[in-house]
DNA sequence: TCCTCATTTCGCCATATGACGAAGTATAGC
DNA sequence: GCTATACTTCGTCATATGGCGAAATGAGGA
């Protein structure tokens, strides 16, 4: 049961859902993320820190980077069916397909630049 | 996006989970699911109608008594796949099990001895 | 009509949550 | 080593949430 509120309380914040959905599509490192929500990397930070003890995205280190991603079916069975139920859910919905076109921005982008940039400010 | 997050938050609460549990069975009264959260009956309604509200129940009036129950599969296309979900989650509960067997002790009891019980404490 | 009583609404409190900026970590490159 | 930098952790704040009891609501029965 813990595990299992652990996941609800993980999907019950929009920013959340809105970072899993841009990770349906491939990893991301966190600035890419944080340019999507427009919120301080820290909060993004954080968000990300609570998908990921809730299980639902996996994290690994490259050099500076550290890209989240969706955990492989393979070892992660046990929330498969949850992403598998976001998923169908989220695909009714307009903010996530603003989303994904601005997504597409983003990732035409420097990830270097958009670090900077987010320094910066 | 709104009506999603509305589900995700209303299932964010363990006892908001446990109480659509109960009712996977059969509709049920305030009290009777007041007895088996061990809240205030103030508590529970408050939970109820958070979760009626994300659409998750439905509420009828009979007398005196208020029957919550899950929405018919016809009326609620939507949230049928939400209630699968977290039925197969909640399958995997010790909390769950247990709350089954409770259950099944409430139900023996007379609701009007239940509520009784309520208001003099 | 008046009383009882199952449930809801209201007001309050303690804690949880989400936001930020500043400071801390750790890695690439000089 | 030192610096720059991508990210996290920490401290703080405003608001949201979940709990209760008291009062309000509304339907049945005397």
């Amino acid at each position: 049961m813990d595990h299992l509120i652990a996941i609800t309380k993980a999907l019950a914040d929009e920013n959340r859902v809105r970072a899993l959905g841009a990770l349906r599509e491939q990893s991301l490192c966190v600035c890419q993320i944080v340019e999507l929500l427009e919120l301080a990397p820290s909060t993004v930070s954080k968000h990300l820190a609570i998908l990921r003890q809730a299980g639902l995205v996996t994290s690994r280190k490259e050099g500076r980077w550290i890209y989240f991603a969706l955990p492989e079916s393979e070892h992660a069975s046990d929330v498969t069916p949850t992403l598998t139920w976001l998923f169908a859910q989220l695909d009714a919905s307009p903010q996530y397909a603003a989303d994904r076109k601005r997504l597409q921005a983003i990732l035409k982008q420097d990830p270097v630049d958009l670090c900077q940039r987010q320094n910066r400010s």
